[in-house]
DNA sequence: AACAATCCTATTGCGCACAATTAAATTATG
DNA sequence: CATAATTTAATTGTGCGCAATAGGATTGTT
């Protein structure tokens, strides 16, 4: 099994790229497998958490940007999320079957949907008090630790993004 | 004393978690929502550059494993990718309904099935030849400081796992 | 040998993510 | 004003991710 492939790990390299270090296509060398790897497990991280209160952890993130904003439009919620109509639109109809959120088309510009909290989704916020502090607990960072790296990925996504 | 929680931002603090700054659980604050973003970020700029191959990233990511093993169960595949049977028995299917793998069950122990790369496979690791440098270059990131991110993000997933 | 417990894969159901398409409303342009 | 271009959301189809479940195969125990 230890082909010449594998001495080198350079298979791929047609020289025609800038030489990369033998065995950087091992999946446990890639930066990209680490951030995906670790999205799941920050999902199943919160999902016995969530589920407590009936939200799925997407479902979680929309309701953290109208704790902040009460009403927006789709589409200003999915600039926030990097989401789309098409993830969103299902979504948001689970929410308001849940009784968290309404969706009505803007008056002035009927293209637009606004989706505004209602009393029950306000309260809950009251719910996720300490989903936070044991999230946080169990990622074992410290504040500045954690910042440093969000800092970190949030310029990577932007400029994957870019 | 008592304080206002829009000022705060600590409507969700009963006192008996150890207090966040305000603002804390804005989205755009949190760690777990910048790797959750990156990882769709990773997505997509991935997307293009396979789907001239014809696969998906979590398919991507299986051949990468297959590349290193060459042979190996849907259990230990499985361990890698940090997936369960669930996510995989489909996507092997696909992968064996593209030619890139066979699917039989192991004489030994005919409970596991073992996952084979065809030469069709084996020859797709050769395609892949430019994807690593140009999604390194996509990042923006030197090696070392994409080793040093990956780092932090192995050691936080296995907190989180664990 | 008999039986229970465990292991491994497949299936089902639900929800997320995104591309492509459709439909309707608004805005821009001749 | 007419109509072309753009904007916005919803829908459809495909695939990933996981919980729950089921069905065999293996292993352990007595």
């Amino acid at each position: 099994m230890a082909q010449d492939d594998e001495m080198t790990g350079k298979a791929w390299d047609d020289g025609a790229s800038p030489a990369l270090p033998a065995g950087a296509a091992r999946l446990d060398n890639q930066l990209c497998f680490a951030v995906h790897a670790t999205a799941h497990a920050f999902n199943r991280a919160y999902r016995p958490l969530l589920e407590k209160i009936g939200l799925t952890y997407p479902q979680y993130l929309a309701m953290l940007v109208l704790w902040q904003e009460n009403e927006l439009t789709v589409k200003a919620l999915g600039e926030q999320l990097f989401l789309d109509s098409g993830t969103l639109s299902p979504l948001l109809k689970r929410l308001e079957q849940a009784g968290l959120v309404t969706r009505r088309r803007d008056a002035r510009d009927e293209r637009q949907v606004l989706v505004t909290l209602t009393e029950k989704g306000k309260a809950m916020q009251e719910e996720t008090g300490r989903i936070l502090s044991t999230m946080l607990a169990k990622t074992g960072c410290t504040l500045d630790e954690a910042h440093e790296l969000r800092d970190k990925l949030q310029a990577l996504r932007a400029r994957l993004d870019g």
